[in-house]
Order: C-alpha cells, then sequence, then structure tokens
DNA sequence: CTTAGCACTCTCGCATGGAGAGTGCTAAAC
DNA sequence: GTTTAGCACTCTCCATGCGAGAGTGCTAAG
C-alpha cells in the first residue's frame, strides 16, 4: 500500500508491528464504524451499520465482531447500552491500512494553485494564504510556519535614506524572506555614499550569516560598521524568530465540531493557537520533504491536544529552507482530506520556495 | 469633563442630548451597578448594592431608585425576580459622564513603550505586536489594520537578480511598508543593468501612485516598462489590500466571558475576525486622531455583535497615513481599561509612522 | 458460525417539587 | 415627603424520579 509507505509513524508510541491482525470482514467493520463516527460524532450501532453499510451479515453478528474489535483495543464503549466509538489504536489501524487514497480533487487542485499564482507578491501573504486554504480544504484549524533556512543567508542589501540620520534598511535573504529595519546613524550620510555602501555591501556580503557580519563589523568603520552590524542583529533575529512567527486559521471549522461544544476545550484550543512560543513543541521531529505525519489523540505530547490530531507536512528544499503547514482538529477528522490537503499545499510551497530560490 | 469631550458619539442613534438627568443618588446606584455588574457578570440585586459599596440607604430606597432607573431606560430584568442589569443606553450614560479616568497605569504604558521601541523591524511586526498587547491590556479581542494613505505612493525601487530573467522587485512605500514581488522578465538582464533601472526609476518615480506609474509605462522600452507595469500593480494592489490586510488577537479573552459560555455566539463572533473583508464594515466613520469611538451593542449594524462593543481610535499622520486600532468584547467590558489601552497603542503607532515618515 | 430473541443497562427528556433569591407593594416610621 | 421594615409573590435552579428508547450481551436455536 503506498499509501502506508508515505506516512510516517509516530514517536514509536504505536509502531504499525503493534497493530492487530484483522480478517476482511472485521476490516470491514471497523472502517465502516469509522467512516460513521467521523460524519455522525455519535456512537455507532450495530443496527445502523448493517442498515447503511448494506452489510451481509445481521446485527448480531456485527456485535460479536464489534465486541473483538473492542478487546484489541480499536473501540470503545462511552457505557453499557451506548453505540461504538473509535479509540486512537482505532484511528491509527484506519490510517495505515484501511483509509481511501488521500487526493485532492482535480479541480480543488486546479482552483488552489491558481489562487497560489495570482499571489506571489510576499512570503508573509504565502504564508496567509497557505493558512486560510489549508483551513478551508481541510475543514478544520490549519497552521504555517514561515520557511526558515538552518541559518538566515544574506542575498541582498539596501539602505533608504528617510530623513537625515535615519535610515531604512532593507535585507533580502536568501530564501526571498524581506526584512527591514529603521536605523540611526550617528553621523549623517548622503543619498550616494548609502547607495554605493548597498552595492558595496551586497557584492561582498552576499551569502553571510550574523556570525560572518558580525565578525566584519570589526574592519569598517563609521556608517558602514553601523550598518554591518544592524545586518548581523537582522539575521540573528530572524534565526531566533523561527519559532515565534507562526500563522493559523480556521478555527471557526474546529469551533463547529460537537466535541468542542461546550466547556473549556475550545477554550484551550485557543489558547494554544494563540501562544506562538508554544505551537513549536508541536511539530514533528525530523521529516522528509512529501512525508506526512499525523499524530492521533495521545500520541500528541500536550494534554491539550487529547481527543485531537495532528497532521503535518514539510516543505522547503532539501537540506535548504525549511518550515511546516499543518491541521489540527479532533481525532474524528476526515484525516483522507486533511492529508491531502497538507501534502498539496506543502508541495505548492516546495514550488514557490524553490523558485524564489531560482533552482 | 475632559473625558466625554474625547469620546465620539455613536452615530447619532444615542446622542449625548437624549441622555435622562439624574440625582446623584441615582448616578451613584447606577455606577455601583455597573461596576458591580462587569465585575460579575450576573444581574445584581438591591441588597448586595448596600452590602458592598456601603450605600447609606437601605435596600428597599435603592429598590425604588433601581425601578426608576429602569423606566428611563437605564436598566433591565432578565425576569421578576432577578437583579439588574445595564442596557446599551446605561453603558452608555456611564461611558459619557460616571466612567473614571480613562488611563493606563504609568508603569504598564513603560513597559509597552519599551515593547516597541525593541520591536522596530517591520510593519507587519508592528501590527502583530499591537493587536497582541492590545489584547493583553483590554483583556479582550483586538483589532489592526495596517497603515495606509489614501493612495500609496513609491519611495524607492530595488530589483534583485534572481536567477536569469527572474528578479524579485522591492519597493518602498512611503510610510515605510515594504511591498516584495517577483517577476519574469521576457528578456534577460544582466545585475549591472537592474541596479541601475533600480536607481533611475527612484529617482524619477518617487512619490508616484500608481496611476502615474501607468502612464509611465507608454515611455519606455523592454525591461524597465515590464518593471514599472510590474511596480503601478504593486501599488494598486497594496490600496487594494487596506481592508482585507486585518491583524487580530486575544480571541481567548472573549472566549473566556461567560456570556459567550455556550452556543454559538462564539462562533459566529470567530467568524467575523476571521472574515477579514467583513472587519471592514466595523470602522468607524472618520474619526480623528486621538478620539476614541465607542459603539455600544445594538449601536453596531451587525447582527453578530449584540451584546458586544466596539472600542476603536485611529492612528497615523494629520492627512496622511490612516490606520485603525480596535478592541471587540461583551457590552459588559472594562470601558475604562479597554479606553486607555486603545488610546495609548493609537498614540504609540502614530509615533511609529511618524518615525518612518520621517518628521 | 450465524442469528433470533430477550433481559438488562444506561441515557435522555420531562415533569414535579421544594429551596432560595429578589422584587414590588403596602403601611408604618422618621 | 421620604425612607424603611415586612411580607407576599414570582421566577430560577437543582435535585429527584420516572418512563421511553436505544443498544448491548447473552443464550439457545438454526
Amino acid at each position: 500500500m503506498e499509501q502506508a509507505q508515505q506516512l510516517r509513524k509516530s514517536d514509536g508510541r504505536s509502531p504499525a508491528g503493534a497493530l492487530p491482525k484483522l480478517g476482511e470482514r472485521q476490516r470491514e467493520i471497523l472502517r465502516a464504524v469509522i467512516r460513521e463516527f467521523i460524519a455522525t460524532a455519535e456512537p455507532v450501532a450495530s443496527g445502523a451499520l448493517v442498515q447503511r453499510y448494506r452489510l451481509a451479515v445481521s446485527a448480531a453478528t456485527v456485535r460479536n465482531e464489534l465486541a473483538l474489535l473492542e478487546e484489541l483495543g480499536l473501540l470503545t464503549h462511552p457505557h453499557t447500552s451506548a453505540g461504538r466509538v473509535p479509540t486512537d489504536l482505532g484511528y491509527r489501524y484506519f490510517l495505515e491500512s484501511l483509509m481511501p487514497e488521500a487526493m485532492l480533487l482535480p479541480d480543488e487542485q486546479l482552483t488552489v494553485s491558481h489562487q497560489f499564482q495570482q499571489a506571489q507578491r510576499d512570503t508573509a501573504e504565502w504564508l496567509r494564504l497557505a493558512a486560510s486554504t489549508l483551513a478551508r480544504l481541510s475543514a478544520e484549524a490549519s497552521i504555517v510556519t514561515p520557511p526558515s533556512g538552518v541559518r538566515g543567508l544574506l542575498k541582498h542589501v539596501e539602505a533608504v535614506p528617510i530623513h537625515e540620520r535615519r535610515v531604512l534598511l532593507v535585507a533580502v535573504l536568501e530564501g526571498g524572506a524581506v526584512r527591514q529595519q529603521l536605523l540611526e546613524l550617528s553621523a549623517p550620510a548622503t543619498v550616494d555614499e548609502l547607495r554605493a555602501l548597498g552595492s558595496r555591501l551586497t557584492d561582498q556580503q552576499a551569502g553571510a550569516d550574523a556570525a560572518r557580519l558580525r565578525a566584519a563589523v570589526a574592519g569598517e568603520r563609521g556608517t558602514a560598521a553601523e550598518i554591518i552590524a544592524a545586518l548581523a542583529g537582522i539575521l540573528a533575529e530572524s534565526d531566533a524568530a523561527r519559532g515565534r512567527d507562526v500563522y493559523y486559521d480556521g478555527i471557526q471549522n474546529i469551533l463547529a465540531q460537537p466535541e468542542f461544544g461546550q466547556g473549556d476545550r475550545i477554550r484551550e484550543m485557543v489558547v494554544l493557537l494563540e501562544d506562538r512560543t508554544r505551537l513549536a513543541e508541536l511539530l514533528p521531529p525530523a521529516l522528509r520533504d512529501g512525508e506526512v505525519h499525523v499524530a492521533i489523540g495521545n500520541e500528541n505530547r500536550l494534554e491539550t491536544l487529547r481527543g485531537c490530531s495532528l497532521v503535518f507536512g514539510r516543505y522547503g528544499t532539501p537540506g535548504g529552507v525549511v518550515g511546516y503547514v499543518g491541521v489540527v482538529g479532533p481525532t474524528r477528522m476526515d484525516y483522507a482530506r486533511s492529508i491531502g490537503a497538507v501534502r498539496y499545499v506543502g508541495r505548492l510551497m516546495s514550488d514557490l520556495v524553490r523558485v524564489v530560490e531560482g533552482n
């Protein structure tokens, strides 16, 4: 199953090897239970299952199978006389070997890629667009982190005079990100001096990282030294900002889900999304491009994510720029849709990054 | 009352002239009711009022006054045997003539202004910072729009070669905003050509708006024409993006409020905040710098904002760049805090804009 | 191995019935 | 004339109980 190979197991806490072996009918029933529960959010009963999925056996037989699946840890019971609900392990099994092809429809792909092509303006806007697209496609909440190399590298420098000693420093980084900083020089500089300085620094320091720039300050004097020092600061800051600058969207989607209906669950979730520093903890460990990582329920470290799943993908270039796109929702999410959406948006983001990098 | 003069009335739907005249004791009681309700979110009873606010009269007398205030439309009754709750008009009266000084504490001001000084990197980051600061200070949800002149004006142009015919166009606008666009030229251009072209365009077209640039395309050929056309597009887009690019933060704050406790109210609210185009409708009409506009409950046009208040301020330079900062919360919000926060953050934003503009 | 039948369990919705809180009114006190 | 004590009245809230319905688990027959 090609599907299963592209999905990364989570943490080893639920390795695929531990998944129970099931007969064909059990697989069919498990799939039906999960589908039904994903659609309705209600515990599913043996009778309804037989009726709605045209099973060739009676409700009693289904009940026997359900009891077995429960014994294997794939389903549970809220209480004695309620229908069945999938467990985390049940979802895991579904993901590994029952799920239909995780792909967006062709016309969805077309619409989305069209939107991305129109919005080639600027990195911040890509990210917003990616977050909102992902939220819409998956019908869950989305998370997108900016692209960032291991370290920011300088590509181009420009010093724009603003007013007397005040200049706006514009630094274009490898990967296409643009950083600006306002700088107060200790001595006035002319427009031409600044322009020349920008050209010279672009030539000399292209490809430099924060450390190299800091070292270069010693060899310069006056305005040039001040500007290089500021550039070093910009790069260092840009490295540090990596985890802080997370985009999210689609809170409304998960708000509509019954599992968040009342109580503090939803508030906890929003607190988590709005706290950009904690979001970094969610990110999966090393992950290759194109892989999609799914963490179901308690496979997540955070207590807040009980009952929630994360679907994450990586985008970027091999060994170069890296960022993450993902969605968060109740464990009862449409994994096929989410995985398809994450994979496709991730691919588009990779394309964009590659275009900007120029290879 | 200096307070009242700085507050703008809303829409004329509840002009100050229509506010009833109250005796001193009635004012004292009304103030106590509103304070108590703001603090507890529960209907306030005559007895509790006497006890907690050390009134010199008995509960029975207070009840008589409450009945009177209700007749005047300042308070209501959820049901016969419940305490009193302020009406929109009640809040309006409170705002106009009962509210304490709307100012942040000195050390709050210090902390905030310090944070703003540290984050002089880039406009998008100011906006984020403003939104999160405002949310924290007011303990409500915050909304911030980017600064934008009536039309975007070009200040500086730079064309950075990326790969063969591909260039990254960086445009610095009046007001310090930076826009980037990736451009595919129809013919290759050398680094030096691009550099020279950037200098020339900066010299010739500084101060130009989208229309002037579009006109200038005719007088140019080849690479220059393509780049100018792209610049015109950038400026036009930047004008159009004005309402779309709204920042918000602090959803968690209003989520914690009991009035949003259950049901769809909170979801409607999040839908509104996440739909950046509809947010523009909320913005107050013409407003002078430093003024703060409060729209209480049904004074807002949107149905979603029943039971919610908006506190908005304007920032920018007179006749130049303009943006809005505001908070949204239940009508039962701490208006003094919110107004103080909005006013102070608005002032800081104005300062930042002024610094970038260089005057 | 499958299935019909049936007892058993648990939730959910609804009605019932105090208990409590708070008002509005009336009549007495200041 | 204003203030206040007293009291009846109203409405919510919560706990309790009950019946209906849904769904299971088990047993015994096919």
